[in-house]
DNA sequence: GTCTATACACCGATAGAC
DNA sequence: GTCTATCGGTGTATAGAC
């Protein structure tokens, strides 16, 4: 006689093993945007996580396969943002609010940055491996951003001057900015600034 | 019989001891520039310096007083640059280009950023001791931005919508953020992104 | 997949001679 | 002021048992 029921709970029982990969890289996520990629350790992870150091070792051999991991979860979560923005048919600035708020909620708990930016000020430490996919994830995001201002523009909802490229840098590059800021001086500058940001762009 | 040549000769030779202290303020600020506080180490500074390791503690006991003997370093260069754009008497635009400039020229070498930028990103594993004068440097940097472009608006050499200090967030973030960008992706963007900074101030 | 145990390099820091 | 020598702690990484 079988046992159907054991197997429908053994499929169903919370496989924690199966999904230490990822939590391994959701908290490292975190650490990285809240210390730097070089200011963590495997350690902070095994902590974390009730495991030991080797069994990290496991999932990523060395730290720099981490690093590459990491990348790929910072992909993800633009993938997610931007396909949230291109499937909402609102007006150009709804989509900028909608990309700052993204970046904000991401950076939500306390003492977070951008990882990007985290990553940036790190570069010169970075394992090699880990560049090609940073400039990756730099470029895409400032064309998407520049996409946006530049139909925003041709629409006549967007009024900017120069060219969008340029207008992103400055968007994106201030939003960061902004963030990183009042990790240190507290949030009294950040929402006028990022309305501020926005106002530059409708002038 | 007396020696006064001697004592003169004394008095003119190279005195390496004595200027020890801010050669080790000087490169110590290169690397903070290029690696960040946490990623470089005595050891760095010994190597280049062509002394130990004790003797640098012997300046400097913990890393920490070199830390804030730093941030005096980098407020002396805020002094001599904001005294630069003070003693000219020229045109907003034309101060807030000075700064740029001054902040262009800090950085020139290569792979380095704002060492404030480097200090804020690295907050969370900074010596406690360090912040009060990091926020200070941040603090009176941008009331001085703000400032130039307050007074700009109102001889009507500017024009930039809200409220200056936050025009002000704009621009000092924008210019050390491309900064940091340029370090990995080139300097193509830097110099129209600088651009554009300038006009959106003119509009 | 996780563990114990360990290797080796580097870190900040101190003691004491010169 | 600079040195040699050393300390305790932590970092990444690996070997091998379970």
């Amino acid at each position: 006689m079988t046992h159907p029921s054991q197997t429908a709970i053994q499929a169903t029982r919370p496989q924690r093993s199966k999904n230490r990969k990822q939590q391994i890289i959701e908290f490292a996520l975190e650490l990285l945007q809240t210390r730097g990629f070089e200011n963590f350790s495997y350690q902070d992870l095994s902590l974390e996580l009730g495991i030991t150091k080797a069994s990290i070792h496991y999932h990523f051999p060395k730290k720099e396969d981490l690093g590459v991991a990491l990348c790929a979860g910072i992909q993800h979560w633009h993938q997610t943002m931007f396909q949230e923005i291109m499937a909402n048919d609102v007006p150009a600035i709804e989509k900028i609010r909608i990309y700052i708020n993204g970046l904000l909620n991401y950076a939500m708990g306390n003492n977070k940055i951008c990882p990007l930016s985290s990553l940036q000020a790190d570069v010169t430490s970075l394992p090699p491996a880990m560049l090609p996919a940073l400039r990756d994830l730099d470029n895409h995001e400032l064309e998407f951003i520049a996409n946006v201002l530049e139909q925003g523009r041709n629409n006549g909802e967007l009024s900017f001057p120069g060219e969008a490229i340029h207008q992103a840098a400055i968007v994106v590059l201030s939003v960061k900015g902004a963030l990183q800021y009042s990790r240190i001086h507290g949030p009294e500058l950040l929402q006028p600034t990022l309305k501020q940001i926005e106002q530059l762009l409708q002038t």
